[in-house]
RNA sequence: GGCCCGGUGGUCAAGCGGUUAAGACACGGCCCUUUCAAGGCUGUAACACGGGUUCGAGUCCCGUCCGGGUCACCA
């Protein structure tokens, strides 16, 4: 891969399929490519790969825009779209032919599946037994007289021998090429299969560099021959290992939420999100695991990428997530955190950002800041239940707020306050300061409670003192 | 089953012929402390197995086992 990098204008692709959301595997593939893309200068596009009308709706292809986006996987060209591409298809289906490297297969469904059973039965692969590559001219013409439909197959030389490319991820790979069969190329509805139109695209949008699931590795040697057979060069390859669950299979449903939006709602910084699955599976600088997009640029390498197929661990996920919060400026945490306040029906005020050094500490995601703290948005806030119980201690509490009221309003002050006020009426501190924290927070848990009563508005705690 | 890709602690991973086999997450302990976190210190824990090659193998070769992927007129 050390390649024509300088040289030639770099170019990747993400090519999704809009059968669903954007699946957290889909988005890292995604993520690498942006990322050389980014880091040679070069152009990452997208390309919605929809020809498949029964499985491809266009709101998924909207979602997935949108998760994109989110991420921060802005795309330099494209969205594409196979299904208005069909023309293109059409005319290299016709080169192939007129050239004799594709041939008209008439053979139905059931031709094809007889002969994959007794083939299956002779305990032989099961792969196309290029029958109709044999016939005459006259019987074409025939058939085709008849108006039979037909679909287009792939005349896989018979010398063709050993298939190789070197992997940008995965190093040196090769396949024998008797182990492929004539593969369709185009559909008897006239519509080109995943790995013609991929391979027409590639080419003809100029991607130079095609990152993909590990999944392809199989698709490789196909797309290759389809190159040879346009005599179109191929752009350099790079597999990269699935994404596997707690239970080490393939990341679905299963294992929890895959969707990239899903993660979104759960209250995940993006860049965060981004840093994780960059992450996953690879290895840029072994002392450090929080990045930033830009950093990520800077360091990617798919020689960097891991070999073998990675578990997701939502641990990680959730550790990358606290120190993305705590690397964010206070006053952009607050505004990350607004959309999950009003969510709630509360309003972000100015002074909530006093709270956040105090609370990004033990947020787990954006989501939690309210969890965490509902006190400071009503008065109408949980009671945990320990606090519950601290309450029914009934300990002293007049003239309290009048004594903090006479007093500045910042930390030592209030800790002087209180510590006097415990001493008088002779209660240990470790009694009384929970019981404080109680009335005024409904918690049994959280930030130190003098900087806490500093954060939050005088009037406010005061108001909770005075009305236990 | 054929073909392909893999296999370092529970997880992510450094390592690229000679190391006491890093680090991070998670987990346990201690410190700090009004609580919970955070932070600091610290502990448990790994080269799948068997043969080679070599003075020497996690590192190279072969085999076994295990895992994953793929075998469509889906993408």
């Amino acid at each position: 891969m050390s390649v024509n990098n300088n040289a030639t204008h770099i170019k990747t692709r993400f090519a999704p399929s809009p059968t669903g959301y954007l699946h957290v595997g889909g988005a890292r593939t995604a993520l690498f490519n942006y990322l050389f893309a980014k880091k040679f200068g070069g152009t990452f596009l997208l390309r919605i790969e929809d020809t498949d009308p029964e499985r491809s709706k266009p709101e998924y292809s909207e979602q997935i825009l949108i998760s994109m986006k989110w991420l921060g996987l802005d795309w330099d060209e494209g969205p594409y779209h196979q299904s208005e591409r069909m023309h293109i298809y059409q005319q290299y289906t016709q080169k192939l032919l007129e050239e004799g490297k594709a041939y008209r297969c008439f053979c139905t469904t059931e031709e094809l599946e007889q002969m994959r059973e007794q083939q299956r039965q002779q305990g032989l692969p099961t792969r196309y037994d290029g029958r109709c590559s044999r016939l005459t001219q006259e019987e074409i013409e025939e058939r085709l007289k008849k108006g039979m439909p037909f679909a287009v197959r792939l005349k896989v030389p018979q010398d063709r021998g050993i298939i190789a490319w070197d992997d940008m991820v995965k190093g040196h790979i090769e396949i024998n090429s008797s182990e492929l069969d004539d593969f369709i190329l185009v559909r008897s509805d006239g519509t080109p299969t995943y790995n013609f139109a991929v391979v027409i695209d590639d080419h003809t949008m100029g991607v130079t560099h095609v990152l993909r699931g590990e999944d392809h590795i199989p698709n490789t040697p196909k797309q290759i021959l389809i190159y040879e057979a346009l005599d179109w060069e191929t752009p350099e390859f790079g597999h990269v290992p699935m994404i596997l669950g707690k239970d080490k299979t393939k990341l679905s449903k299963r294992h929890g939420a895959v969707g990239v939006e899903a993660y979104r709602d759960e209250g995940f910084l993006p860049e965060a999100l981004f840093n994780f699955l960059a992450l996953l599976g690879a290895s840029y600088d072994p002392d450090r695991e929080v990045y930033t997009k830009q950093e990520l640029i800077e360091l990617f390498d798919p020689k960097k990428i891991g070999l073998h197929p990675a578990v997701f661990d939502p641990d990680k996920l959730y550790y990358i997530n606290r120190e993305h919060m705590k690397m964010l400026p206070p006053e952009e945490l607050v505004e990350r955190i607004r959309p999950f306040a009003e969510a709630k029906g509360f309003q972000i005020e100015p002074y909530h950002l006093r709270l956040i050094p105090l609370l990004v500490e033990r947020m787990h995601t954006l989501k939690d800041f309210v969890e965490l703290a509902d006190y400071i948005f009503t008065d109408d806030f949980t009671v945990d239940e320990k606090a519950q119980e601290l309450l029914t201690k009934d300990l002293p509490l007049e003239g309290l707020a009048e004594q903090l009221d006479a007093t500045a309003w910042d930390a030592d002050h209030i800790e002087a306050v209180l510590r006097q006020y415990a001493q008088d009426k002779g209660i240990k501190p470790r009694e009384y300061f929970p019981f404080i924290r109680a009335v005024i927070s409904g918690k049994s848990v959280g930030p130190s409670l003098f900087h806490l009563m500093e954060a939050m508005p005088k009037d406010m705690v005061l108001r909770r003192l005075k009305k236990s």
